[in-house]
DNA sequence: GCCGATTTGTCCGTATGTATC
DNA sequence: CGATACATACGGACAAATCGG
């Protein structure tokens, strides 16, 4: 990254996750770690406040900051920050491949604006993709696209990566992403769609997502097999 | 609050929610703002930190501050931040009830050091406890909490409120918590507490909290019957 | 395409407050 | 009480992005 205050940040980071600062103990100071990285002591802050907001390390005042990081013990499928599909596939090592189950232009009704927050007549991409780990069809994604935000959207680009057209391509940013998590009933697609074994719940993970002009352009429904599905956070008191 | 930028962050968040800067729509610069409440430059862009990092605001380089936040649609029950139990309820006008299925110290063996996070050896408080919504057993709390940051807990105390014994008595304060959420098969015990209708899963929220030492001194799982259970977060590119 | 005004983003230095030991 | 460490606040400077003329 360009800026000072995220290089020191990634490099904290990986000097945590390499074990130099042990889980529990202090890291050094702010005036320490400002001179050794030669910034002021603002910009220092600055990282930490990155680190405390990702669960590396909760700063004590009068005391110092520990490192309250440990490795993840479970190896599924790990949801993280705003990242694609494709990323924390990558990130979590492992194997994946994606198929599109349909693509149609649609004009919001009142329906599909109340069940996706688009406004009524609103002009939308509805994708439908199967998501494959391991070989197995375990997350169904159903997408609504402003078409507005993502022109030229087209079922080629929908098979490769979404994300890189849009960062790539259209050189749109995205910035905000609000999420919520629930379980829900299998449907009929589901069963279509996904290897279900005999689970009857799935776990759905609903996605709206923000572009640099502060305009709500996607919303999805990630519908995950309940035995693949973890998701991780980390709150911080008075943020 | 105390500080000047909690205080402007809670003027603009009750600002917005009250529709006087609409979704979508920009609101003043920062330095008409600054002007307004009298602060500096860098003491209201904490404040907007705070708006951002809670999903109120998007703000764009080179345009503007665009409100994206917009009434909830849903009435379930909502998790937030770092809450307990009742303020949740209480945010979501639920009337709820707590009722103590177990107490008891146990010294953490091979087992519950895994599952918990705890090491051997550790002594616990190991409490359960079922949560009433709407007169219906929905939620299964289990808990451990490491006996030396809890001293002198009680059922007594359980029975009430942990959090106000923690804060109050205690003078802990909680800053930060790590969650995980899954969904998992229906237990002997999930059936034996929960109301739980025809339901074979269960979403479960693991939650381990640190005080301000920096000590993990809470694990905790939550198991929610699925119609019940919503779970909320905002995501911001780079942090 | 360029320029200048506006707005947010980053960085610095300093001062003061508050908590811990 | 003093030393140390994090927390808040201020003011100033410049960079980067956007927009309109």
């Amino acid at each position: 990254m360009k800026t000072i205050y995220f290089d020191i940040y990634e490099n904290l980071r990986d000097r945590i996750e390499a074990g130099e600062f042990a889980y529990q103990s202090l890291i050094p100071s702010e005036t320490m770690l400002a001179r050794e990285y030669q910034c002021s002591h603002n910009t220092l802050r600055k990282a930490l406040e990155v680190l405390k907001l990702h669960g590396y390390v909760q700063p004590i005042q009068g005391k110092g900051v520990r490192v309250i990081w440990q490795p993840d013990r479970q190896a599924r499928f790990v949801l993280g920050d705003i990242e694609s599909f494709r990323e924390a596939a990558e990130r979590n090592g492992i194997e994946a491949s994606t198929k599109v189950r349909s693509f149609e232009t649609i004009t919001a009704d009142d329906a599909v604006a109340s069940l996706t927050g688009f406004r009524t007549g609103d002009l939308l991409y509805h994708v439908e993709r199967i998501r494959f780990l391991d070989g197995k069809a375990l997350i169904y994604d159903i997408n609504y696209f402003l078409a507005s935000a993502v022109p030229g959207l087209s079922p080629a680009i929908v098979e490769s990566s979404i994300y890189d057209y849009l960062e790539g391509v259209l050189g749109v940013r995205i910035t905000t992403s609000k999420r919520s998590i629930g379980v829900e009933h299998v449907t009929n697609a589901d069963r279509d769609a996904l290897d279900l074994l005999d689970y009857t719940m799935v776990a759905v993970v609903t996605n709206h997502t923000f572009n640099d002009d502060g305009i709500m352009f996607e919303t999805t429904f990630s519908r995950h097999r309940p035995d693949y599905f973890t998701f991780h956070d980390t709150a911080v008191r008075g943020y």
